[in-house]
DNA sequence: CGAAATACTGACCGATCGGTCAGTAGCGCT
DNA sequence: AGCGCTACTGACCGATCGGTCAGTATTTCG
Protein backbone atom coordinates (compact mmCIF):
# COMPACT_ATOMS: atom_id res chain seq x y z
CA UNK A 1 0.00 0.00 0.00
CA UNK A 2 3.05 2.23 -0.19
CA UNK A 3 2.74 3.63 -3.42
CA UNK A 4 0.17 2.79 -5.23
CA UNK A 5 -2.51 5.31 -4.53
CA UNK A 6 -1.02 7.83 -6.28
CA UNK A 7 0.00 7.65 -9.94
CA UNK A 8 1.88 10.43 -11.17
CA UNK A 9 -0.10 13.75 -9.40
CA UNK A 10 -0.68 15.50 -5.62
CA UNK A 11 0.91 15.14 -2.96
CA UNK A 12 4.43 13.34 -4.14
CA UNK A 13 6.81 11.40 -2.28
CA UNK A 14 7.47 14.20 0.36
CA UNK A 15 7.85 13.65 3.71
CA UNK A 16 6.08 15.22 6.84
CA UNK A 17 8.21 17.91 7.48
CA UNK A 18 8.62 18.91 3.71
CA UNK A 19 4.75 18.93 3.51
CA UNK A 20 4.83 21.42 6.80
CA UNK A 21 7.11 23.81 5.11
CA UNK A 22 5.44 23.37 2.18
CA UNK A 23 1.92 24.01 3.74
CA UNK A 24 3.42 27.13 5.47
CA UNK A 25 5.04 28.43 1.79
CA UNK A 26 1.90 28.02 0.50
CA UNK A 27 -0.14 30.60 2.51
CA UNK A 28 2.75 32.89 3.17
CA UNK A 29 3.30 33.08 -0.68
CA UNK A 30 -0.44 33.23 -1.71
CA UNK A 31 -1.44 36.07 0.46
CA UNK A 32 2.21 38.64 0.07
CA UNK A 33 3.50 36.93 -3.16
CA UNK A 34 6.82 35.66 -4.03
CA UNK A 35 9.05 38.50 -3.19
CA UNK A 36 7.50 39.58 -0.18
CA UNK A 37 8.26 36.30 1.82
CA UNK A 38 11.50 35.36 3.25
CA UNK A 39 12.95 31.52 3.82
CA UNK A 40 13.13 32.94 7.91
CA UNK A 41 8.86 33.23 7.88
CA UNK A 42 8.31 30.38 5.81
CA UNK A 43 10.53 28.48 8.62
CA UNK A 44 9.23 30.35 11.56
CA UNK A 45 5.55 29.48 10.42
CA UNK A 46 6.43 25.78 9.68
CA UNK A 47 8.52 25.63 13.29
CA UNK A 48 11.79 24.70 11.66
CA UNK A 49 14.82 26.06 11.45
CA UNK A 50 15.56 27.96 8.03
CA UNK A 51 18.35 25.55 7.11
CA UNK A 52 15.82 22.69 7.46
CA UNK A 53 14.08 24.39 4.64
CA UNK A 54 16.33 23.83 2.57
CA UNK A 55 17.58 20.89 3.32
CA UNK A 56 14.15 20.12 1.66
CA UNK A 57 14.17 22.57 -0.90
CA UNK A 58 16.73 23.26 -3.36
CA UNK A 59 16.63 27.23 -3.07
CA UNK A 60 13.71 29.75 -2.45
CA UNK A 61 13.03 29.28 -6.39
CA UNK A 62 12.33 25.79 -6.35
CA UNK A 63 10.19 25.93 -3.20
CA UNK A 64 8.01 28.41 -4.83
CA UNK A 65 7.43 26.48 -8.08
CA UNK A 66 6.74 23.07 -5.76
CA UNK A 67 4.21 25.76 -4.39
CA UNK A 68 2.95 26.62 -7.22
CA UNK A 69 2.68 22.97 -8.81
CA UNK A 70 0.54 21.57 -6.02
CA UNK A 71 -1.63 24.37 -6.64
CA UNK A 72 -2.49 23.53 -9.93
CA UNK A 73 -2.63 20.28 -10.22
CA UNK A 74 -5.32 20.48 -6.96
CA UNK A 75 -6.88 23.26 -8.94
CA UNK A 76 -7.19 21.40 -11.96
CA UNK A 77 -8.02 18.29 -10.10
CA UNK A 78 -10.97 19.71 -8.79
CA UNK A 79 -13.18 20.08 -11.41
CA UNK A 80 -12.84 16.68 -13.08
CA UNK A 81 -16.13 15.46 -13.66
CA UNK A 82 -19.04 18.20 -13.97
CA UNK A 83 -19.35 17.78 -17.61
CA UNK A 84 -22.12 16.17 -20.34
CA UNK A 85 -24.51 15.43 -17.57
CA UNK A 86 -27.94 16.84 -19.20
CA UNK A 87 -28.71 19.31 -20.49
CA UNK A 88 -26.22 22.40 -21.61
CA UNK A 89 -27.58 25.02 -19.96
CA UNK A 90 -27.32 22.94 -16.27
CA UNK A 91 -23.99 21.53 -17.53
CA UNK A 92 -23.06 25.21 -18.52
CA UNK A 93 -24.66 26.61 -14.83
CA UNK A 94 -23.41 23.80 -12.95
CA UNK A 95 -19.55 24.82 -13.88
CA UNK A 96 -19.91 27.99 -13.67
CA UNK A 97 -20.98 28.27 -10.56
CA UNK A 98 -18.65 25.44 -8.86
CA UNK A 99 -15.86 27.12 -10.55
CA UNK A 100 -16.33 30.02 -8.22
CA UNK A 101 -16.80 28.07 -5.17
CA UNK A 102 -13.86 26.05 -5.81
CA UNK A 103 -11.74 29.35 -6.04
CA UNK A 104 -13.23 30.28 -2.72
CA UNK A 105 -12.76 27.12 -1.30
CA UNK A 106 -9.07 27.29 -2.07
CA UNK A 107 -8.44 30.87 -1.42
CA UNK A 108 -4.64 30.05 -1.78
CA UNK A 109 -4.15 28.15 -4.67
CA UNK A 110 -6.17 30.27 -6.87
CA UNK A 111 -3.81 33.43 -6.05
CA UNK A 112 -0.71 32.00 -6.58
CA UNK A 113 -2.21 30.95 -9.94
CA UNK A 114 -3.59 34.36 -11.07
CA UNK A 115 -0.71 36.14 -9.55
CA UNK A 116 1.46 33.82 -11.58
CA UNK A 117 -0.59 34.71 -15.03
CA UNK A 118 -0.60 38.27 -14.17
CA UNK A 119 3.31 38.67 -13.75
CA UNK A 120 4.78 40.05 -16.80
CA UNK A 121 8.17 37.66 -17.40
CA UNK A 122 7.28 34.02 -18.16
CA UNK A 123 9.25 31.09 -17.01
CA UNK A 124 8.58 27.48 -16.52
CA UNK A 125 6.20 28.97 -13.88
CA UNK A 126 3.67 30.64 -15.76
CA UNK A 127 3.32 27.72 -18.13
CA UNK A 128 2.09 26.16 -15.64
CA UNK A 129 -0.66 28.18 -14.33
CA UNK A 130 -1.70 28.80 -17.99
CA UNK A 131 -2.46 25.36 -17.98
CA UNK A 132 -4.81 25.78 -15.63
CA UNK A 133 -6.40 29.01 -16.96
CA UNK A 134 -6.13 27.27 -20.52
CA UNK A 135 -8.44 23.86 -19.34
CA UNK A 136 -11.31 26.10 -17.67
CA UNK A 137 -11.30 28.12 -20.55
CA UNK A 138 -11.81 25.40 -23.85
CA UNK A 139 -14.58 23.51 -21.43
CA UNK A 140 -16.27 27.04 -21.35
CA UNK A 141 -16.09 27.35 -24.84
CA UNK A 142 -16.93 23.28 -25.82
CA UNK A 143 -20.22 23.72 -23.83
CA UNK A 144 -21.14 27.04 -25.01
CA UNK A 145 -20.34 25.99 -28.98
CA UNK A 146 -22.62 22.44 -28.06
CA UNK A 147 -25.45 25.43 -26.64
CA UNK A 148 -25.37 26.46 -29.86
CA UNK A 149 -25.13 23.30 -31.81
CA UNK A 150 -28.27 22.36 -30.39
CA UNK A 151 -30.54 25.57 -30.88
CA UNK A 152 -30.53 27.05 -27.07
CA UNK A 153 -27.86 29.49 -27.69
CA UNK A 154 -27.67 32.16 -30.52
CA UNK A 155 -24.96 31.29 -33.02
CA UNK A 156 -24.20 34.93 -34.38
CA UNK A 157 -21.51 35.51 -31.43
CA UNK A 158 -17.75 34.05 -30.69
CA UNK A 159 -18.73 31.17 -28.07
CA UNK A 160 -15.24 32.30 -26.68
CA UNK A 161 -16.49 35.60 -25.79
CA UNK A 162 -19.23 33.80 -23.62
CA UNK A 163 -16.85 31.25 -22.31
CA UNK A 164 -14.18 34.81 -21.74
CA UNK A 165 -17.28 37.02 -20.27
CA UNK A 166 -17.92 33.96 -17.72
CA UNK A 167 -14.57 33.05 -16.71
CA UNK A 168 -14.00 36.88 -15.94
CA UNK A 169 -16.84 37.29 -14.13
CA UNK A 170 -15.48 34.73 -11.48
CA UNK A 171 -11.95 35.76 -11.51
CA UNK A 172 -13.75 39.09 -10.79
CA UNK A 173 -15.73 38.62 -8.11
CA UNK A 174 -13.00 36.48 -7.02
CA UNK A 175 -10.03 39.27 -6.69
CA UNK A 176 -12.66 42.28 -5.59
CA UNK A 177 -15.60 41.20 -3.47
CA UNK A 178 -14.00 41.88 -0.28
CA UNK A 179 -13.54 45.45 -1.91
CA UNK A 180 -16.97 45.31 -4.04
CA UNK A 181 -18.95 44.20 -1.17
CA UNK A 182 -18.96 48.09 0.74
CA UNK A 183 -19.52 49.58 -2.87
CA UNK A 184 -22.50 47.45 -4.12
CA UNK A 185 -24.84 49.36 -2.24
CA UNK A 186 -27.71 46.60 -2.37
CA UNK A 187 -24.91 43.73 -1.99
CA UNK A 188 -25.32 42.07 -5.17
CA UNK A 189 -21.56 40.81 -4.15
CA UNK A 190 -22.65 39.99 -0.83
CA UNK A 191 -22.93 35.88 -1.26
CA UNK A 192 -21.26 33.80 -4.16
CA UNK A 193 -24.25 32.12 -4.71
CA UNK A 194 -26.45 35.54 -5.47
CA UNK A 195 -23.85 36.55 -7.35
CA UNK A 196 -23.85 33.81 -9.31
CA UNK A 197 -27.35 33.39 -10.46
CA UNK A 198 -27.52 37.03 -11.51
CA UNK A 199 -24.35 36.80 -13.86
CA UNK A 200 -25.51 33.97 -15.54
CA UNK A 201 -29.41 35.03 -15.83
CA UNK A 202 -28.12 38.66 -17.04
CA UNK A 203 -25.58 37.16 -19.51
CA UNK A 204 -28.32 34.27 -20.71
CA UNK A 205 -31.32 37.29 -21.27
CA UNK A 206 -29.23 40.03 -21.86
CA UNK A 207 -30.24 43.16 -20.55
CA UNK A 208 -31.88 44.82 -23.01
CA UNK A 209 -35.78 45.39 -22.50
CA UNK A 210 -37.75 43.83 -24.87
CA UNK A 211 -38.72 45.82 -27.34
CA UNK A 212 -35.48 46.44 -29.89
CA UNK A 213 -33.21 43.22 -30.16
CA UNK A 214 -30.81 44.20 -32.91
CA UNK A 215 -27.60 46.73 -32.76
CA UNK A 216 -27.82 49.22 -29.67
CA UNK A 217 -25.43 52.16 -29.12
CA UNK A 218 -21.82 51.36 -30.19
CA UNK A 219 -22.31 53.16 -33.44
CA UNK A 220 -19.30 54.99 -34.52
CA UNK B 1 2.38 81.85 -15.51
CA UNK B 2 3.64 80.52 -12.87
CA UNK B 3 1.01 78.72 -10.56
CA UNK B 4 -2.14 79.46 -12.09
CA UNK B 5 -2.72 76.47 -14.26
CA UNK B 6 -3.02 73.60 -12.12
CA UNK B 7 -5.12 74.06 -8.66
CA UNK B 8 -4.64 71.04 -6.90
CA UNK B 9 -4.09 68.43 -8.27
CA UNK B 10 -1.40 66.35 -10.93
CA UNK B 11 2.02 67.09 -11.22
CA UNK B 12 2.29 69.09 -7.92
CA UNK B 13 5.22 71.22 -6.91
CA UNK B 14 7.98 68.53 -7.14
CA UNK B 15 11.56 69.64 -9.22
CA UNK B 16 12.58 68.13 -12.37
CA UNK B 17 14.31 65.71 -10.48
CA UNK B 18 12.23 64.48 -8.16
CA UNK B 19 9.63 64.16 -11.42
CA UNK B 20 12.57 61.85 -12.93
CA UNK B 21 12.50 60.10 -10.27
CA UNK B 22 8.69 59.50 -9.75
CA UNK B 23 8.64 58.31 -13.08
CA UNK B 24 11.20 55.33 -12.88
CA UNK B 25 9.48 54.29 -9.62
CA UNK B 26 6.53 54.32 -11.32
CA UNK B 27 7.60 52.20 -14.33
CA UNK B 28 9.68 50.12 -11.87
CA UNK B 29 6.48 49.77 -9.13
CA UNK B 30 3.86 48.64 -11.79
CA UNK B 31 5.65 46.41 -13.67
CA UNK B 32 7.02 44.23 -10.57
CA UNK B 33 5.43 45.71 -7.39
CA UNK B 34 6.51 47.07 -4.45
CA UNK B 35 8.58 44.71 -2.35
CA UNK B 36 10.47 43.26 -5.87
CA UNK B 37 11.57 46.76 -6.46
CA UNK B 38 14.91 48.58 -4.75
CA UNK B 39 15.84 51.49 -4.11
CA UNK B 40 18.64 51.14 -5.91
CA UNK B 41 17.08 50.30 -8.88
CA UNK B 42 14.92 53.17 -8.97
CA UNK B 43 17.92 55.25 -8.48
CA UNK B 44 19.95 52.98 -11.43
CA UNK B 45 16.80 53.85 -14.02
CA UNK B 46 16.48 58.02 -12.82
CA UNK B 47 20.31 57.91 -13.34
CA UNK B 48 20.53 59.25 -9.91
CA UNK B 49 22.65 58.44 -6.56
CA UNK B 50 20.47 56.27 -4.15
CA UNK B 51 20.98 59.05 -1.57
CA UNK B 52 19.33 61.42 -3.78
CA UNK B 53 16.26 59.13 -4.05
CA UNK B 54 15.71 59.81 0.22
CA UNK B 55 16.85 64.02 -0.58
CA UNK B 56 13.25 64.08 -2.69
CA UNK B 57 11.35 61.33 -0.88
CA UNK B 58 11.25 60.30 2.84
CA UNK B 59 11.39 56.72 2.67
CA UNK B 60 10.52 54.47 0.21
CA UNK B 61 6.96 53.69 1.64
CA UNK B 62 6.36 57.43 1.35
CA UNK B 63 7.96 57.33 -2.36
CA UNK B 64 5.66 54.04 -3.42
CA UNK B 65 2.31 56.56 -2.17
CA UNK B 66 3.49 59.95 -3.85
CA UNK B 67 3.38 57.15 -7.50
CA UNK B 68 -0.15 55.53 -6.40
CA UNK B 69 -1.50 59.05 -5.76
CA UNK B 70 -0.05 60.72 -8.84
CA UNK B 71 -1.39 56.94 -10.58
CA UNK B 72 -4.91 57.64 -8.83
CA UNK B 73 -5.10 61.87 -9.67
CA UNK B 74 -4.12 60.60 -13.43
CA UNK B 75 -6.69 57.98 -13.50
CA UNK B 76 -9.71 59.54 -12.29
CA UNK B 77 -9.31 62.81 -14.20
CA UNK B 78 -9.08 60.92 -17.45
CA UNK B 79 -12.62 60.42 -17.54
CA UNK B 80 -13.68 63.54 -16.24
CA UNK B 81 -16.34 64.42 -19.28
CA UNK B 82 -18.42 61.33 -20.46
CA UNK B 83 -21.74 61.80 -18.90
CA UNK B 84 -25.01 62.66 -19.82
CA UNK B 85 -24.21 63.76 -23.36
CA UNK B 86 -27.30 62.42 -25.39
CA UNK B 87 -29.22 58.93 -25.26
CA UNK B 88 -28.20 56.59 -22.26
CA UNK B 89 -26.90 53.92 -24.20
CA UNK B 90 -24.41 55.68 -25.82
CA UNK B 91 -23.50 56.63 -22.77
CA UNK B 92 -23.11 53.83 -21.29
CA UNK B 93 -20.67 52.32 -24.76
CA UNK B 94 -19.12 55.53 -24.89
CA UNK B 95 -18.01 55.03 -21.08
CA UNK B 96 -17.49 51.55 -21.41
CA UNK B 97 -15.29 51.31 -24.24
CA UNK B 98 -13.49 54.44 -23.51
CA UNK B 99 -12.55 52.61 -20.12
CA UNK B 100 -10.89 49.87 -21.19
CA UNK B 101 -8.96 52.69 -23.61
CA UNK B 102 -8.05 54.42 -20.87
CA UNK B 103 -6.62 51.74 -19.05
CA UNK B 104 -4.59 50.50 -21.96
CA UNK B 105 -3.24 53.79 -22.17
CA UNK B 106 -1.67 54.44 -18.88
CA UNK B 107 -1.21 50.63 -18.29
CA UNK B 108 1.37 51.74 -15.41
CA UNK B 109 -1.36 53.98 -13.66
CA UNK B 110 -3.81 50.87 -14.36
CA UNK B 111 -1.72 47.93 -12.50
CA UNK B 112 -0.72 49.90 -9.64
CA UNK B 113 -4.10 50.77 -8.69
CA UNK B 114 -5.43 47.07 -9.53
CA UNK B 115 -2.50 45.73 -7.69
CA UNK B 116 -3.39 47.99 -4.67
CA UNK B 117 -6.75 46.65 -4.73
CA UNK B 118 -6.43 43.59 -4.76
CA UNK B 119 -3.55 43.19 -2.16
CA UNK B 120 -5.19 41.78 1.44
CA UNK B 121 -3.44 44.29 4.23
CA UNK B 122 -5.63 47.77 4.43
CA UNK B 123 -3.54 51.12 5.05
CA UNK B 124 -3.92 54.78 3.68
CA UNK B 125 -3.04 53.93 0.43
CA UNK B 126 -5.65 51.03 -0.55
CA UNK B 127 -8.43 53.37 0.43
CA UNK B 128 -6.66 55.91 -2.09
CA UNK B 129 -7.34 53.04 -5.08
CA UNK B 130 -10.56 52.10 -3.68
CA UNK B 131 -12.03 55.75 -4.54
CA UNK B 132 -10.80 55.92 -8.15
CA UNK B 133 -12.86 52.17 -8.22
CA UNK B 134 -15.55 53.23 -6.43
CA UNK B 135 -15.82 56.49 -8.54
CA UNK B 136 -15.90 54.09 -11.99
CA UNK B 137 -18.71 51.78 -10.62
CA UNK B 138 -20.71 54.45 -9.24
CA UNK B 139 -21.22 55.94 -12.06
CA UNK B 140 -22.14 52.95 -14.49
CA UNK B 141 -24.11 52.25 -11.82
CA UNK B 142 -25.98 55.60 -12.55
CA UNK B 143 -26.27 55.27 -16.19
CA UNK B 144 -28.02 51.84 -16.10
CA UNK B 145 -30.44 53.36 -13.19
CA UNK B 146 -31.22 55.63 -16.05
CA UNK B 147 -31.70 53.26 -18.37
CA UNK B 148 -34.14 51.66 -16.31
CA UNK B 149 -36.21 54.28 -15.59
CA UNK B 150 -36.12 55.56 -19.41
CA UNK B 151 -37.39 51.49 -20.25
CA UNK B 152 -34.56 51.23 -22.69
CA UNK B 153 -33.31 48.25 -20.02
CA UNK B 154 -35.41 45.84 -17.81
CA UNK B 155 -36.16 46.55 -14.95
CA UNK B 156 -35.82 43.31 -12.60
CA UNK B 157 -32.18 43.14 -12.41
CA UNK B 158 -30.26 44.90 -10.14
CA UNK B 159 -28.00 47.57 -11.69
CA UNK B 160 -25.01 47.48 -9.72
CA UNK B 161 -24.60 43.70 -11.32
CA UNK B 162 -24.74 44.83 -14.83
CA UNK B 163 -21.69 47.69 -13.89
CA UNK B 164 -19.82 44.98 -11.78
CA UNK B 165 -20.05 42.96 -14.96
CA UNK B 166 -18.61 45.58 -17.13
CA UNK B 167 -16.28 47.09 -14.70
CA UNK B 168 -15.44 43.19 -14.83
CA UNK B 169 -15.19 42.58 -18.33
CA UNK B 170 -12.74 45.49 -18.97
CA UNK B 171 -10.55 44.88 -15.88
CA UNK B 172 -10.51 41.32 -16.78
CA UNK B 173 -9.67 41.84 -20.31
CA UNK B 174 -6.70 44.28 -18.96
CA UNK B 175 -5.19 42.10 -16.94
CA UNK B 176 -5.24 38.96 -19.02
CA UNK B 177 -5.20 39.68 -22.88
CA UNK B 178 -1.92 39.30 -23.24
CA UNK B 179 -2.49 35.07 -21.50
CA UNK B 180 -5.64 35.00 -23.49
CA UNK B 181 -4.50 36.03 -26.86
CA UNK B 182 -2.62 33.17 -27.53
CA UNK B 183 -5.61 30.67 -25.95
CA UNK B 184 -8.70 31.97 -27.85
CA UNK B 185 -8.32 30.48 -30.79
CA UNK B 186 -10.42 32.86 -33.29
CA UNK B 187 -8.90 36.27 -31.22
CA UNK B 188 -12.25 38.42 -29.48
CA UNK B 189 -9.33 39.08 -27.55
CA UNK B 190 -7.00 40.38 -30.15
CA UNK B 191 -7.92 43.70 -30.73
CA UNK B 192 -9.76 45.88 -27.53
CA UNK B 193 -12.18 47.14 -29.75
CA UNK B 194 -13.85 43.76 -31.03
CA UNK B 195 -13.64 43.21 -27.22
CA UNK B 196 -15.27 45.98 -26.22
CA UNK B 197 -18.19 45.84 -29.27
CA UNK B 198 -18.49 42.15 -28.79
CA UNK B 199 -18.66 42.18 -24.89
CA UNK B 200 -21.34 45.32 -24.93
CA UNK B 201 -23.93 43.77 -27.36
CA UNK B 202 -23.78 40.01 -25.68
CA UNK B 203 -24.71 41.90 -22.04
CA UNK B 204 -27.62 43.83 -23.58
CA UNK B 205 -29.01 41.20 -25.97
CA UNK B 206 -27.72 37.74 -24.07
CA UNK B 207 -26.83 34.73 -25.30
CA UNK B 208 -29.63 33.27 -25.19
CA UNK B 209 -31.89 32.41 -28.71
CA UNK B 210 -35.23 33.95 -29.56
CA UNK B 211 -37.65 31.14 -27.80
CA UNK B 212 -37.33 31.39 -24.31
CA UNK B 213 -36.95 34.17 -22.55
CA UNK B 214 -37.78 33.55 -18.47
CA UNK B 215 -35.59 31.08 -16.28
CA UNK B 216 -33.09 28.84 -17.64
CA UNK B 217 -30.25 26.74 -16.19
CA UNK B 218 -29.74 27.66 -12.50
CA UNK B 219 -32.28 25.65 -11.36
CA UNK B 220 -31.65 24.44 -7.72
C1' DC C 1 24.40 -3.68 18.62
C1' DG C 2 26.60 -0.62 15.01
C1' DA C 3 26.56 1.76 10.55
C1' DA C 4 24.42 4.26 7.03
C1' DA C 5 21.04 7.39 5.89
C1' DT C 6 18.00 10.94 6.83
C1' DA C 7 16.04 15.10 9.61
C1' DC C 8 17.38 18.86 11.59
C1' DT C 9 20.09 22.83 13.81
C1' DG C 10 23.22 27.09 14.97
C1' DA C 11 26.62 29.63 13.24
C1' DC C 12 28.24 31.74 9.55
C1' DC C 13 28.88 33.84 4.53
C1' DG C 14 28.78 37.64 1.02
C1' DA C 15 25.37 40.53 -0.94
C1' DT C 16 21.85 43.62 -0.69
C1' DC C 17 18.29 45.82 1.73
C1' DG C 18 16.28 50.65 3.49
C1' DG C 19 18.18 54.54 5.38
C1' DT C 20 21.79 58.17 7.34
C1' DC C 21 25.34 61.55 7.14
C1' DA C 22 28.96 64.64 6.12
C1' DG C 23 30.28 67.07 2.53
C1' DT C 24 30.46 69.15 -2.33
C1' DA C 25 28.65 71.68 -6.44
C1' DG C 26 25.82 75.09 -8.23
C1' DC C 27 22.32 78.74 -8.21
C1' DG C 28 20.11 83.11 -6.62
C1' DC C 29 20.40 86.72 -3.57
C1' DT C 30 22.17 91.25 -1.17
C1' DA D 1 32.55 88.60 -2.46
C1' DG D 2 29.82 86.02 0.92
C1' DC D 3 25.62 83.81 2.46
C1' DG D 4 21.88 80.55 2.23
C1' DC D 5 19.47 77.15 0.01
C1' DT D 6 18.62 73.21 -2.73
C1' DA D 7 20.44 69.24 -5.60
C1' DC D 8 23.23 65.82 -5.29
C1' DT D 9 26.96 62.29 -4.04
C1' DG D 10 30.05 58.42 -1.86
C1' DA D 11 30.78 56.17 2.07
C1' DC D 12 28.83 54.06 5.59
C1' DC D 13 25.26 51.73 9.06
C1' DG D 14 22.68 47.75 11.09
C1' DA D 15 19.48 44.41 9.57
C1' DT D 16 18.08 41.00 6.68
C1' DC D 17 18.36 38.57 2.51
C1' DG D 18 19.22 33.66 0.14
C1' DG D 19 22.25 30.12 0.87
C1' DT D 20 26.23 27.01 2.98
C1' DC D 21 28.40 23.99 6.20
C1' DA D 22 29.88 21.28 9.97
C1' DG D 23 27.87 18.85 13.25
C1' DT D 24 24.06 16.64 16.10
C1' DA D 25 19.56 13.95 16.77
C1' DT D 26 16.76 10.52 15.04
C1' DT D 27 15.33 6.86 12.31
C1' DT D 28 16.17 2.65 9.56
C1' DC D 29 18.12 -1.55 8.55
C1' DG D 30 21.48 -5.55 8.66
Amino acid sequence: MAQASQLLLTDHDLSNGARTILDAAKRLFAEKGFDAVSINQIARQANVSKANVFHHFSSKDALYLMVLKAACEETVGSLADAHSKGKVSEDLWTFFSSQLEAMLDNQASAKLILREIEESKDGREKMLAEKVFAEYFSRLVGMVQEGQAQGLLRKNFDPALLAYLMLGANVFFFENHKVMAHLAEGGIARTPDRYSRGVFQLLLQGALADSETENEGMNQ
